[in-house]
DNA sequence: TCCCAGGCCATGT
DNA sequence: ACATGGCATGGG
């Protein structure tokens, strides 16, 4: 069976998502259990297939379109107040709104983004790609009379049962990562990480943030993408070195010229709050991301 | 060759 | 508090 959604750029945050090919506009993924291919078709269309009785069709078009976020309008993320403030900004913003932030596995998503640290979006998706391959229970589909090996993702116990130098073939042969991402899955097995409580809305973001980073190896960073990627918090705003450097560009803040100290994270995420709806900070903060990166930087990977 | 990539951590001042 | 270096590898 296949849907068809409007305004869905299925680009920017999609670390558990893979290419059939290079250039391909397919891509697939295995979400809470059940595999996906999704086609884009325009940078505001995609097309979702999936595997399961037609008789709950309705139910699965309800869970994808809140897996894709459809409930939050793109246009209303950045005010009237916004677009007059910084027209260049916002012109360059109108090829973007397509763009959804995805409500992806809190668990996956906090693994995953353990591996984006100081490296090229190309290796963190590869680093992820060889943890499913590696970890993850095989799921072969047929997909238009072709067979096609999927793999979940990993599971907290197949992680922590792990041994920490194996896995770290598919961390970019970063030890100290893998060690991180070991211990990090016992502490889900064990009950010490409860995602499920962190999902609870009425937490602040500080504690949030506090709370994730008492694991080794997040930091204010990763604990912000986990909780916007991750727990639906589009009010986190992740700051990383995009983010940093076209607060500097585009909003002409001072702050973010200083180094990126838990002190200066802490002020510029404050300050981004003053140009962008506080609730949806995260959210318009990663449509300005992706078009930073696409626009200015010219970068392919995404 | 050098610098930068969706950072984090330990160490020294 | 802030600066610095190590971690690792690939691409521009």
């Amino acid at each position: 069976m296949a849907v068809n959604i409007h305004w869905a750029l299925f680009s920017g945050q999609s670390f558990l998502w893979e290419q059939f090919d290079i250039d391909s506009n397919y891509y697939s993924s295995i979400v809470d259990g059940m595999p996906l291919i999704i086609r884009q078709l325009t940078s505001y269309k995609i097309e979702v297939y999936y595997y399961t009785d037609s008789i709950i069709d309705h139910y699965i078009n309800g869970f994808i379109k809140r897996y894709l976020s459809i409930d939050i309008d793109n246009h209303s993320v950045f005010t009237d107040n916004f677009h007059s403030l910084y027209p260049e900004v916002s012109a360059r913003l109108k090829e973007y709104y397509g763009l959804r932030v995805i409500r992806q596995n809190p668990y996956e998503t906090m693994i995953s983004f353990m591996c984006a640290q100081g490296i090229g979006m190309h290796l963190i998706r590869r680093q992820v790609l060889m943890l499913r391959n590696t970890y993850g229970e095989k799921i072969p589909i047929t997909f238009s009379g072709k067979e096609i090996i999927l793999h979940k993702f990993p599971t907290p116990e197949s992680l922590a049962a792990a041994d920490p130098l194996k896995l770290s073939i598919c961390t970019n042969n970063n030890r100290e990562r893998a060690k991180n991402i070991v211990l990090a899955a016992r502490a889900v097995v064990e009950g010490r990480i409860n995602l499920v409580d962190l999902r609870d809305p009425e937490i602040p973001l500080d504690v949030l943030r506090t709370t994730l980073c008492k694991n080794r190896g997040i930091g204010f960073k990763i604990a912000d993408c986990i909780a916007l990627f991750g727990l639906g918090r589009f009010d986190a705003f992740p700051i990383d070195t995009h983010v940093k450097q076209y607060m500097g560009e585009w909003f002409k803040s001072t702050t973010a010229l200083r180094n990126l100290t838990p002190t200066t994270y802490l002020l510029l995420d404050a300050e981004a709050r003053t140009f962008l709806n506080p609730k949806l900070a995260g959210y318009g903060g990663h449509i300005l991301f992706h078009c930073w990166r696409k626009e200015i930087k010219k970068l392919r990977s995404f």
